[in-house]
DNA sequence: ATGACGTATAATATACGA
């Protein structure tokens, strides 16, 4: 199986990319992050086409997830039980069973900075999705935007970071505590350079500079991760006219396994 | 070269992103 999971930042604005990347590249199934658009203006019927089946949860303007399968897509949940909001629930989580595999699409709260009320909804909305999947057993992956950066390796200079989110310790350990529960972080192979970075902001040549973050993660229980034959972050995705700042994460898994 | 911010909206400025 081939999965992945992207941060398009609008599937509208993004959609003639995502149509060419899907034939592409080709993934069983695909976690969305940042589509920007309500359930019923997701391009469903374009992807259609291509062979995917499309679950997606969107309040228009902001956050939106969506999962994509040619594997089946079969009991879908949009958020979880006990998802915190701010202070009504967001368009975050969605989750599906697609070819035996709990896929979970998530875009986490951004948080804005330490002292933000903000970055409390990002750690009560971490310890929300921690509750939710310790009820479930089985197969899983949990795949998205994390907006944390698990170590200093996983962005470009650590001096840039300080007193900013995504690199505190709350919220590193919010990571910790999901591994805890028996999920691997399933780290990518950059396609270029040393560091598997998949965010890259827009401005002053960043992306160019290879001046990057690691915060698209692959959250996978112990089953999964021993059948990971590759998983690399496809920079091309990131390079050419109106890319999101996002790079896809995409992971093979081997032939002979069966979920 | 990958090439110097983008997306969305009750819009011509503002919120948000990380």
């Amino acid at each position: 199986m081939r999965f992945a999971t992207w941060n398009v930042n609008s599937v509208k604005a993004r959609l003639p990319r995502l149509l060419e990347w899907l034939a592409a590249t080709k993934p069983d199934v695909l976690c969305l992050q940042e589509t920007k658009v309500g359930a019923e203006a997701f391009p469903s019927a374009e992807v259609a086409e291509l062979g995917y089946e499309t679950a997606a949860y969107g309040q228009g303007r902001w956050n939106g997830v969506a999962l994509l399968s040619r594997v089946g897509l079969s009991d879908v949940r949009r958020g979880f039980d006990g998802e915190p909001g701010y202070p009504d629930p967001e368009a975050r989580a969605i989750s599906a069973t697609c070819g035996g595999i709990r896929f979970t699409s998530i875009y986490v709260p951004n948080g804005r900075t330490p002292e933000d009320p903000h970055y409390v909804y990002k750690l009560a909305w971490f310890a929300g999705l921690r509750a939710a999947l310790a009820q479930s057993s089985g197969p899983a992956v949990v795949a998205g935007d994390f907006n944390v950066a698990p170590t200093d390796d996983d962005v470009w200079d650590p001096g840039v970071f300080v007193g900013a989110t995504h690199v505190t310790p709350p919220e590193r350990r919010a990571l910790a505590d999901l591994r805890e529960l028996g999920f691997t972080d399933v780290v990518p192979r950059p396609m270029k350079g040393d560091r598997p970075f998949t965010y890259w902001d827009y401005r002053a040549g960043m992306f160019h500079q290879n001046k990057g973050m690691r915060i698209d993660l692959v959250y996978a229980t112990a089953d999964v991760a021993s059948a990971v034959r590759d998983a690399v972050v496809d920079r091309d995705a990131r390079k050419g006219k109106g890319p999101s700042d996002h790079a896809p994460v995409v992971v093979d898994t081997d032939p002979g396994s069966v979920f």
